[in-house]
DNA sequence: TTATGTGAATTTGTACGCAATCTACCGTTG
DNA sequence: CAACGGTAGATTGCGTACAAATTCACATAA
């Protein structure tokens, strides 16, 4: 079903990801996941297991255990007796994922408002000039990154590590999604509706903070190329380059 | 840590769960999940690897694949060399759960009332007039799932398969959550709110939608003995009969 | 009686190997 | 020349075996 089938190019240096000695799937689980958001492996990529096994040095069940936890994460999908392949969310999942992380996080930023403190709110003040700064120097993998750990940090200041974990599912499907529908959005507007929504934050204005985050959410799906003609039968037929 | 820690009693019954064919470390995974949400294992049991091998006649691998998926789902938590335990959720993590789940489902059954149809409506009356048939002959097991899938229908209503997913999730972390901090709420009151939940929806009422489904799940909540004497202490020493 | 140390037995972690299945290549045929 | 079929190679699915870690029991000492 999907037509690009790039070959698989994971290079020793996904294994350099994380310095944690954790367990030894976890560490594939990891450098796959960063190798797939930071999008040197695209989408519709086989995974062989023995490939992966060899370079990590590993054996075959090791690798096996990596791919089942990437695919309960929908960051790869496991065909029976064909393997596991990168991804390719479809346009549905697509606006589905953003229609959750909408009702999500427009009632976390609500909920904020009320519990937040001076300390939190320099927390994110850090944050965002952090983005500024990646923005202003065209880092692109960075700015990436921080912009959307943006929504990752509102998540875990609220103390709420259901909801944190959750979100963060949520977000590592959004950064495949947004790779594959190349959003055209501005990474400069999008850092700027952060300052806004912690501004409200700030201020203390639920409705304020929780229509800002609803409205930029909505701009960044509506920035990805996701109506139907463009992705159905164009994205359909030329390889994602 | 966990102070009581039953032995593991997994009767052959839970094999006939689910009649379907699956692959072999799904049945696995649906057969434990139905005996953790029908109480059939109680929280902290340890969950043998070899002995659930030999109750389902496959290998240790098939085994160590399903309990890992148990484990994504935070039904069963992995410790390390140490084997595999039937979750025994903090009272932390039960506020989360709720907490989220009220988030989203807010917002779910706010956007349900502008794509609603007489169908759907339908669909939903005949669900409660068989939780009311299972409260009325008190059938607690059919009542308990029937309440608690009333939420997955509504999920499920709705279109969004990622939702319906996620919150399938957080349903059945409710069920052990609910089994282990035993709540004392009428059944029958849960299904009253449940009819006036769909009421709201049938007359296309958002906000009261939303209202009634947000003080249901904090009267849920609100049931379940989760208060700190109750639970830090008492449920701490006394193993949970 | 309580606490501590040692060793056997059980259990988990990982590698390996075989059977079943799929992919690809190539020769055959209409 | 296109379409079909069969065989060879590679890949996945799953069971088994062995090493490492943990648990339990028992003996010993304070």
């Amino acid at each position: 079903m999907p037509p690009a089938r790039p070959q698989l190019t994971l290079v020793a240096s996904a294994v350099a990801a994380k310095a944690a000695p954790a367990s030894a799937s976890a560490r594939i689980v990891d450098s796959v996941t960063a190798a797939i958001i930071e999008r040197r492996l695209m989408p519709g990529t086989k995974l062989s297991e023995q490939k992966i096994a060899d370079i990590f040095h590993v054996s075959r069940t090791l690798v096996r255990q990596a791919l089942n936890q990437l695919s309960r994460d929908r960051l790869v999908t496991l065909e029976p007796a064909r393997g596991a392949f990168v991804a390719t969310p479809s346009v549905a999942e697509a606006r589905q994922v953003f229609q959750v992380r909408a009702m999500l996080e427009c009632a976390m930023v609500r909920s904020l408002c009320a519990q937040i403190t001076e300390r939190q709110i320099a927390e994110l003040r850090a944050h965002l000039r952090e983005e500024a700064a990646a923005v202003a120097r065209t880092d692109v993998p960075g700015r990436t990154r921080l912009l959307a750990d943006f929504h990752g940090l509102l998540a875990r200041i609220g103390g709420n590590d259901v909801l944190a974990q959750l979100l963060a599912d949520l977000l590592s499907r959004s950064s495949l999604i947004a790779l594959m529908y190349q959003s055209s959005h501005s990474a400069a507007h999008s850092q700027q509706e952060h300052e806004r929504i912690v501004d409200a934050l700030e201020q203390g204005d639920p409705d304020a903070a929780a229509q800002l985050m609803q409205s930029h959410l909505a701009a960044v799906e509506r920035n990805l190329h996701l109506d139907p003609h463009t992705a159905d039968l164009s994205a359909a037929l030329l390889p994602v380059v």
